[in-house]
DNA sequence: CTGAAAGCGCTTACAG
DNA sequence: CTGAAAGCGCTTACAG
């Protein structure tokens, strides 16, 4: 009877609920899991139990005895992008209805914070991760390498096979948005950076890349590494003004960017197509609404997460990946700002 | 030596360090919590012995050996308004500072999921609760209550002192609005909300009181219960100016519904503030920028989730609570638009 | 100031 | 299909 009484925290434990339904506790263990070789009827006992004791297992317990927990570690670079505030809502959407969960951390685009992280969050011992791109430290690298779980990486495509990704080429949307504006007739170009991350990186390199095979010289570099901010690209395009008017085209790492590059415009009185057109990145809330309508490049966050979790999930489950890249593309909507 | 080989993961052990470091396992788990009784020199070379080897302590083993871990739980409604992201990014800083962690979960403003949560979460034997509000379920309140946690409610004020709560009067906000734009001479006054939270119909009920008791008739009031967001605030204001063009002051219940209906303001010629004075709530990112620059309430919600970690983790200390109520204030950032 | 014993609430083999 | 035994990696009393 010593052994019957509830935990530390007044909640009913797995002996409890097996003593209700009369079987012993590896029973009520079994069942309450899904395990399949166990009695209908007794299943059926031990749930109604749990129920009525209103059980909920303890994740110490359980991870403790089988040293692996129900929890993925989901790994993003910042929270105060919405972007992958929808890639995560959608990891956890998927999780949760197969009764995982999402042990989620962000690093503010910072490596070792990121390492500091993936260290604390491997001692919980999770059955997966997820994480944003490959832009880890040597050290992160190797640790997710070593802990032999089931991995993938979102957002990025991996350049080669041994590695799972789902996400979208950086590059390949870059360089989609230097050949609309040649389409559209431009002719002096400019890229607009902020954060720096290594995605950005690649977007800019597929846009210049473009625009030096169409024959332009590569476009004029505003870059910083501050994060992205809508005042900032208000400043950024007051300063473009001053010392480079004959620009007729930009290209926004980041629609936050193109928000403020907008308002200052219309405060300049500057056209916006007429003078100069506007392209910017991830059509994030707002990209429809603003003066003039934003033209960006839609990513498909919240499909990533969806897929990357799913396919995470196969991996927990002894699948084996079929494909170890997924590209899911991605979709210039053009709108009145080129 | 059975007792002595790494655990599953492959991670390092509380016993490998002690052997390392020539101490039983119970002094080393003292000398890594640092509780005071353990030889200074003993407590040097558990540590030396724990960086060696990489040591992370196993949170399953320490919560339950304890019956209590070193996380938080963090009930925030959603993650989708920048506002808690920002509150919540405080709290983390404060608990990691001090060697916790936070346990997040968003619940889309649904009492269900949040019940839901709670009761999840709680398996997890956090060692505080900081919850955003008062709008639990009654389910959730008893959870709340019963499992006798340290708890600190934010963002509102309670009403009785039997509970610790960090925030602002939603009421005394709303309010202030109200004078504001009845001193710069508005006389037809509209209040947009959308969510239909409860600290939302207190800003709307500050809002109304006031002015009514300045003589005014009530507010038009254009609600939803749908999320609120940039193209919605330009609906509302669309239809707004269909139905009762006589308004010359709206009051919006978050800045991204002022967003929208400024974009819709400019396409459509109406003059913000001349013809109508728009201002916001929260004093968001871009509420500096966007044209006209938005009047708006800006509401100290980092400082909540400093003020309230910090207390918490003094009531987890076994600190008694100085005030239970803590009263931040709010700024009204009067900018063009009214 | 240090340690041997017991136990937290589960699950993993191993039997039957 | 079910269960008794052992153990996951820590910490909590209890001794000394």
């Amino acid at each position: 009877m010593a052994k019957m009484r509830s935990r530390g925290t007044g909640l009913p434990t797995l002996a409890e609920v097996a003593a209700k339904a009369g079987v012993s506790p590896i029973t009520a263990s079994r069942a309450l899991r899904a395990v399949p070789s166990v009695d209908p009827d007794l299943v059926e006992r031990v749930r109604k139990a749990a129920k009525l004791l209103g059980y909920v297992p303890n994740p110490a317990a359980r991870t403790l005895a089988s040293a692996r927990s129900r929890s993925v570690m989901v790994l993003i670079p910042a929270l105060t992008n919405q972007l992958f505030i929808e890639m995560f809502e959608m990891i956890e959407q998927v999780l949760s209805a197969r009764g995982f969960e999402a042990l989620m951390g962000h690093y503010h685009y910072d490596q070792a914070e990121e390492e500091r992280l993936i260290r604390n969050y491997l001692a919980y011992q999770p059955c997966g991760i997820l994480v944003t791109g490959f832009g880890q430290s040597e050290v992160s690298a190797r640790l997710l390498a070593d802990c032999g779980l089931p991995r993938i990486h979102m957002m990025e495509l991996a350049e080669t096979a041994d590695v799972a990704s789902v996400g979208f080429s950086q590059e390949a949307a870059g360089a989609a948005v230097a050949r609309h504006l040649i389409e559209r007739g431009r002719r002096h170009f400019a890229f607009f950076g902020a954060q720096l991350d290594r995605r950005l990186l690649q977007r800019r390199d597929g846009f210049q890349r473009a625009l030096v095979e169409a024959g332009f010289p590569p476009a004029l570099e505003i870059m910083t590494p501050e994060p992205s901010s809508i005042a900032l690209g208000a400043a950024q395009f007051s300063a473009l003004r001053q010392t480079d008017p004959g620009i007729d085209a930009i290209f926004f790492c980041n629609d936050d960017l193109a928000f403020g590059a907008s308002f200052e415009a219309l405060r300049q009185g500057v056209r916006v197509p007429e003078t100069i057109a506007f392209v910017g990145f991830n059509d994030l809330p707002g990209a429809d609404q603003i003066l003039p309508r934003l033209t960006s490049v839609r990513t498909p966050r919240a499909e990533i997460g969806r897929c990357a979790a799913l396919r995470l999930l196969a991996l927990i489950e002894g699948e084996k990946p079929a494909d170890t890249r997924l590209d899911l593309g991605f979709e210039l909507i053009v709108r009145d700002s080129s």
